[in-house]
DNA sequence: ATTATATTTCGCCATATAACGAAATGATAA
DNA sequence: TTATCATTTCGTTATATGGCGAAATATAAT
């Protein structure tokens, strides 16, 4: 029950339901995520750590960047389970559609420390 | 968005996953529900508005009582899509298991202004 | 009508949450 | 080594949330 109700509580702000969209298409860093939804980078890494906690990503170092991805073979039933709903979910929402447009047209190395 | 954010912050919340797995065995009145949570009226009564609100649930009057019950033929597709997963979920959870036991024992008369 | 019962609404309090900027951490580049 | 860039952690602030009891509503019973 525990768990159950941290991937709600995860999956109950705007931000991050928004972040788990982006990362259907591609893994991004923490900046570029950043520069999408136009937020401090504290505060979108505190969103992706509570993501983390949760089981819906997965972190991995690259140089000097942290790529996060969706953990899609994930261990977990909960999460197993509502990624493939979320993935088919808000395919008309204007922020969201917003967002993915500009996931694909991004390049890290322009934006990151501009 | 808005919609989908007011579903998941609807189920993130213990108390509310419980009134939401107990309504699976049958509708109940608030005093029932107050009664298996140990919680004061004016909070069920609250968890109860945000689960309506979120359009899990259904109330109807009947005489004194309201009963509240799942909407399960819900015209919304999120909560088409979530109930029944939720309905497969913590099957081995001992408090929900402890309120479904309760809940199937339980006689309106015998606890309401008892 | 008056009383009793079930539920909701209101006002209050304590805690949780989301945001920011500044400081700390870790890794790359000069 | 020193400087730079990406990220995280910390401290603060404003708002949201969940709890209660008391008062307000609505219906049933006397």
């Amino acid at each position: 029950m525990r768990q159950l109700v941290k991937i709600f509580k995860a999956l109950s702000d705007t931000n991050r339901v928004r972040i788990l969209k982006m990362l259907q298409v591609r893994p991004m860093c923490v900046c570029e995520i950043t520069d999408v939804l136009s937020l401090a980078s504290s505060t979108v890494s505190k969103h992706l750590s509570i993501l983390r906690d949760a089981g819906f990503i997965i972190d991995e170092k690259e140089g000097k960047w942290v790529n996060y991805r969706l953990d899609s073979k994930s261990s977990g039933n909960y999460i197993k389970e509502l990624l493939p709903l979320l993935a088919g979910w808000l395919p008309d929402d204007a922020v969201v559609n917003a967002d993915l447009a500009k996931v694909r047209e991004v390049d890290r190395n322009m934006i990151c420390g501009a």
